[in-house]
RNA sequence: AGAUCCGUAGCUCAGCCUGGUUAGAGCACUACACUGAUAAUGUAGGGGUCAGCAGUUCAAAUCUGCUCGGGUCUACCA
């Protein structure tokens, strides 16, 4: 221990950090905040595993503030808080970062460069930026396990994944089916909407499009159209941008409560009268109003203005199921249903004619909707974006100019040519959108249907919402909002993922894919390979006999061939599983469940988490693949708090990207304010779920508001407790023994842990961050630090002095704990240099220490409010003397305050001698209405007042305001008043209005609410003599500090003061003499040394002595 | 395009859920004061169509609808 608090010169956050690590490290004070809480209930914590193959930037640091805070301050309430680090390490932007820095693309895998290759030079990218990540845990002071992460590329780690996969396959959650994906002809290529998403993918462009006329059946569900015909050819209107699709129609969707009509009209091409239908809404797109009910008979051919005529309307669910011609009959679906009009709730009237034409194969909503319906697939383009060769004259030939060549003819063109030709094409035109492109090849991408893994989410759905609202979301509307609408419109999971780096499938198949095997362990697909090669014999897994497969990925598990029951050989299904199944299983799989730590997933101790918390963006990622599989596989959720945390803005709120050269270099900011700072700054300045402007400027805020005023507060402490040895040796003293101020202070800080407890457990730390800033500042620093100066460098050391040490040390005490989860060093900085004097702990760290808890009893709700009214009074008071120009150093004979009730003053009498002291006046004289020259205001009270008069309200509040004094003096007799209004008497009560004292008449006055003071402005001679000698004091005290004594020295002082002083120096020699310590104080009549001084613009000299 | 969040002083943010009549704070700026914490502090001042429009209401920054601007997610769809 330690007799004497550290002083110190100067504030240096990014030093003391330093130091700190240091000590973190040479103690490990991690492991040992973990190791403290052996034994205590867990609070389980799962670390979003970050991609080390790109570099940290600030807005990682929000987010693993965030994450660190909750786990310093759920260590600080007594949990143990275990904390694994992790890396997510599969994926497309891996894999595309490999890519690149090769030179290579998707093609080149397996031809220029072997799978297994390819897949080393991943292994080792995509932990590149593994030492900076760690550098920035390290150096932002995020807490957290680096030494044994689980990586998501490891074999235990894939185990999992399998076994998590084969319990999904064998509850029938896993199936094989046709999705319609983004593609890319151009580079045969699926595409993810990662790369759908890069900067310009989607451009403009002009394409072709056709209305065409669909030719309805006639039947006994569609008689209604037909009757209104009159027996005539009936046609469905449906828009599509993308002809070349028409061939493989099999739908027409309609919205089920859209209202559509039955035209009769002319076919602007073919002239033909034609019965057509279309959406109401939308007829203004088609048909000129002049038009409507014209001559049928005199149209001819040319005609700007064409008839039409409604027939009759009706509800798209009336159309549902009425057959129709296909529109071009080059080939048909081999099963199916399809050429129906069918409901589907995604058409809209934005465009088009609110006839969704719909194909299969080459749209997610068609094809999900087709599903529904079974309308069958038809794909009559093939993988290289051309024309199967059953689809007639249009046969081989690519439906975009995917080969750049120079005598490419649109066929979306020839397609419309042939409609108008056959009387199908309602209305052909060029029309301007935005499509998406493959960002490798700038072609444009088309919807293909392509097999892929799927798991049913669709079953659990249910469960899922309802798990969901057990959920504790932070802010809880992303919940309900963008997660919940996530959850209703659900769709099943796609797995899988052709690419190379990732989880494989474990997937086996026979060729004609009537016999599959899942494999769930790494100890299972030995056996297998043993059994196939009895079976099957010859070379048959050879290299994989002896000591099994060593590595779970491609391009090993691919020469792994398994047997089935009936003997077939079974190849694994080529796919890898989507990264996001890596993240989500990470509650378990980081645990190598259920091969290891099998009680403890089972048992509930490390699952699910009580708290995660990632970016926003993760809400449809990370957040979903967590619940959807804790969910299927435990019927739990994954995790029951979740904090959402925005985006980290530019200053100017831009979005922070590489691109625009805008992103804050979070090590720069650090090594210039310190992490604690930016720490601070982060989670103060805005709640973490909304964006957050960053501004280095604040940071800066942060480092000198905060940390700068604490740390005056602590040198200021240190100064005086050095100088009289205060170590805390003394016994505690109780509140009751202890002054107003002392016992004020503590019952605030009390409130304040009150509060801090409250928002820290309601994940709410910027609300917490903020209190304490309000306590450091209002009202330790500025309020009970200035006030009680006096009592720490006069007196002796006694009862009231230690007092004050045992108050102030307290307060610092507890501050720094209320801040230590968020300001982990600066905090651990100053416990440490109290504690090393005191021993009040024998924690090693602040972080091992318990979080303060409040002592209800402290708390004195009276107090807090009559020390407001003093802070309150004193300000109005100070703002008096500002307006009359008389400094605070001259003291006033009194002040004058109008009393509301008993209570009041009470209270103010209670803080008289504070607010005495603080504005240097003699005494307070409370005024009673008893007086009578206080003259009043009254204002009504509209809350109550408006709930009771409603429409009167205006009248009334004009009435009340026009109370005259009397009026005023009535109401406050009786308690209630009764006035016309309209007519009729209202009484009101003394509640329905505020009446405060305004205005003294012939005194200065000042108000604040309902509060106001008079200041008396007489200087006596007798005032203006202890002014001077206060004058004089302060001249002293500096030519004392300027002159560098100590703060004990004693002096001797002379003056050659001028005549106005010569009495204040008479009269108040004994009080000036204490003030700055002199033995002696005289006056003589001139003097050539010492320092010239000035006093109410007189100048003479003073002389200053240190006595030896 | 849909969903969702955001828009209050030059800047960063409170207040909005639960409507109440002079809309607050900090920073920055200006002036004055204070000073044994001093790169701190106090007082005063300027600075706002609470994004816009409409509605509900006696009363709207606050509730509702629409519009505009910004962000994010989902989609790109006829």
């Amino acid at each position: 221990m330690s007799s004497k608090y550290q002083e110190y010169n100067q504030l240096n956050l990014p030093q003391i950090e330093k130091d700190i690590l240091q000590q973190w490290e040479l103690h490990q004070a991690f492991e040992k905040s973990v190791e403290v809480r052996d034994g205590a209930t867990p609070f389980v914590f799962y670390e979003g595993p970050p991609s080390a193959n790109g570099l940290p930037g600030i807005h990682h640091v929000i987010s693993r503030t965030l994450k660190d805070l909750v786990c310093r301050y759920k260590t600080m309430q007594g949990f143990q808080v275990k904390r694994k680090g992790g890396w997510d390490t599969h994926g497309l932007p891996v894999e595309l970062g490999v890519e690149k820095m090769l030179g290579i693309t998707k093609e080149d895998i397996g031809k220029k460069i072997s799978i297994a290759e390819y897949n080393d030079t991943c292994r080792k990218e995509v932990l590149k930026y593994k030492d900076k990540w760690d550098e920035l845990t390290q150096k932002m002071g995020y807490w957290v396990d680096l030494k044994d992460p689980y990586i998501t590329f490891d074999n235990s780690y894939i185990e999992s994944l399998w076994w998590a996969l084969q319990t999904l396959y064998k509850k029938g959650f896993l199936y094989k089916s046709v999705s319609i994906q983004p593609y890319s002809p151009a580079a045969g290529t699926g595409l993810s909407s990662a790369e759908l998403n890069m900067p310009g993918t989607y451009k403009d462009v002009k394409d072709t499009t056709v209305v065409a006329m669909f030719k309805a059946q006639q039947a006994a569900n569609s008689q209604f159209l037909f009757d209104a015909a009159g027996n005539d050819e009936v046609y469905f209107l449906a828009w599509t941008t993308t002809p070349w699709t028409l061939p493989s129609n099999l739908g027409l969707t309609v919205g089920g409560n859209i209202e559509y009509v039955l035209v009769k009209t002319f076919n602007q091409y073919t002239h033909l009268p034609v019965n057509v239908i279309m959406a109401k809404v939308l007829m203004p797109k088609y048909f000129k109003a002049e038009g409507e009910n014209a001559d049928f008979d005199a149209y001819k051919e040319g005609d700007k203005v064409i008839p039409w005529q409604i027939l009759t309307s009706f509800k798209g669910k009336d159309l549902e199921n009425i057959r129709y011609e296909q529109l071009l009959p080059f080939a048909q679906p081999e099963e199916g249903d399809p050429f129906r009009v069918i409901v589907g709730d995604f058409v809209t009237t934005e465009d088009g004619t609110g006839i969704v034409h719909t194909a299969p194969a080459f749209g997610a909503d068609d094809n999900r909707v087709g599903k529904k319906y079974g309308l069958g697939i038809l794909t009559l383009v093939d993988k290289q974006g051309k024309f199967t060769d059953n689809v007639g004259e249009f046969s081989g030939r690519y439906v975009k100019n995917y080969k750049d060549d120079p005598n490419y003819k649109d066929v979306d063109v020839d397609i419309a040519v042939k409609l108008k030709k056959e009387n199908r094409a309602f209305k052909v035109e060029k029309y301007e959108h935005t499509y998406p492109h493959c960002w490798r090849t700038d072609k444009p991408v088309l919807y293909y249907p392509l097999d892929a893994w799927f798991i049913k989410t669709t079953a659990v759905k249910d469960r899922m919402i309802e798990l969901n609202k057990t959920i504790n979301w932070k802010p809880a509307f992303t919940g309900t909002g963008r997660f919940g609408n996530w959850l209703e419109n659900m769709v099943d999971w796609n797995l899988s993922r052709s690419r190379y780096w990732g989880t494989p499938l474990p997937i086996w198949r026979t060729e004609d894919g009537t016999e599959e095997k899942c494999i769930g362990s790494i100890e299972e697909l030995n056996g297998e390979i043993r059994k196939a090669n009895e079976v099957l014999g010859g070379d048959v897994n050879k290299s994989y006999l002896h000591e099994g497969i060593l590595d779970l990925h491609k391009p090993y598990v691919d020469d792994i061939i398994l047997v089935s029951d009936s003997g077939k050989p079974m190849r694994r299904e080529p796919d890898l599983v989507d990264v996001w199944f890596d993240s989500g299983a990470m509650p378990f799989a980081q645990q190598h469940y259920p091969f290891e730590n099998k009680e403890a997933v089972d048992g509930r101790q490390a699952f699910p988490a009580d708290f995660i918390a990632e970016g926003v963006d993760q809400t449809r990622g990370w957040f979903y693949t967590l619940h959807a599989l804790g969910v299927m596989l435990f019927d739990s959720v994954a995790y029951k708090t979740v904090v959402s945390n925005g985006l980290v803005l530019d200053a100017n709120g831009m979005k922070m990207s590489k691109r625009l050269g805008n992103v804050v270099n979070p090590f720069e900011t650090i090594a210039q304010y310190g992490a604690d700072a930016t720490r601070w700054y982060l989670i103060t300045n805005a709640s973490p779920w909304d964006s957050l402007k960053f501004d280095v400027k604040g940071v800066g805020e942060a480092q000198r508001k905060l940390f700068g005023t604490l740390y005056n507060t602590y040198n200021f402490f240190a100064m005086y407790a050095n100088l009289d040895n205060f170590t805390f040796k003394e016994a505690y003293i109780p509140l009751e023994e202890r002054p107003e101020i002392d016992r004020w202070i503590i019952s605030v800080l009390n409130s304040l842990v009150k509060d801090a407890t409250a928002y820290f457990d309601d994940y709410e730390p910027t609300q917490a961050g903020r209190a304490v800033e309000r306590f450091v500042d209002e009202h330790l620093s500025n309020w009970y630090v200035r006030l009680c100066r006096r009592r720490f460098w006069k007196g002796d050391y006694e009862h009231d002095k230690i007092s004050a040490y045992q108050t102030l040390y307290e307060c610092l005490e507890k501050v720094i704990q209320l801040m230590a989860p968020v300001s982990p060093f600066f905090t651990d900085w100053m416990f440490n240099n109290l504690n090393k004097v005191t021993g009040r702990s024998s924690a090693a760290s602040i972080h091992h220490t318990n979080f303060p808890e409040v002592q209800s009893e402290a708390i004195d709700p009276d107090l807090e409010e009559r020390m407001q009214l003093a802070q309150d009074i004193s300000s109005l008071v100070l703002s008096l003397r500002k307006k009359v120009n008389i400094k605070v150093r001259q003291p006033l004979q009194k002040i004058l305050i109008p009393i509301a009730d008993a209570h009041m003053q009470e209270q103010i009498a209670k803080v008289a001698d504070l607010i005495k002291s603080e504005v240097n006046v003699k005494g307070i004289d409370y005024l009673t209405e008893t007086e009578g020259f206080i003259k009043k205001k009254i204002k009504p009270n509209f809350k109550s007042l408006g709930a009771k008069m409603g429409a009167r309200m205006k009248a009334v509040a004009a009435a009340i305001t026009a109370f005259t004094d009397a009026d005023i003096a009535a109401l406050e007799r009786d308690g209630h008043y009764t006035l016309t209004v309209d007519g009729e008497q209202v009484q009101i009560q003394l509640s329905d209005v505020e009446i405060i004292s305004e205005d003294i008449p012939g005194w200065t006055v000042a108000n604040k609410g309902a509060l106001t003071v008079a200041l008396d402005i007489t200087i006596t001679p007798q005032l203006q003599d202890e002014g001077n000698a206060r004058e004089l004091v302060n001249r002293i005290q500096k030519i004392r500090k300027d002159s560098g004594f100590e703060l004990t020295d004693r002096i001797d002082v002379k003056v050659a003061a001028v005549d106005s002083l010569k009495s204040a120096i008479i009269n108040y020699n004994d009080y000036i003499c204490t003030e700055i310590l002199a033995d002696s104080l005289d006056v003589v009549a001139a003097l050539q040394e010492g320092t010239e001084v000035e006093v109410n613009d007189l100048k003479f000299n003073v002389l200053v002595n240190k006595k030896s």
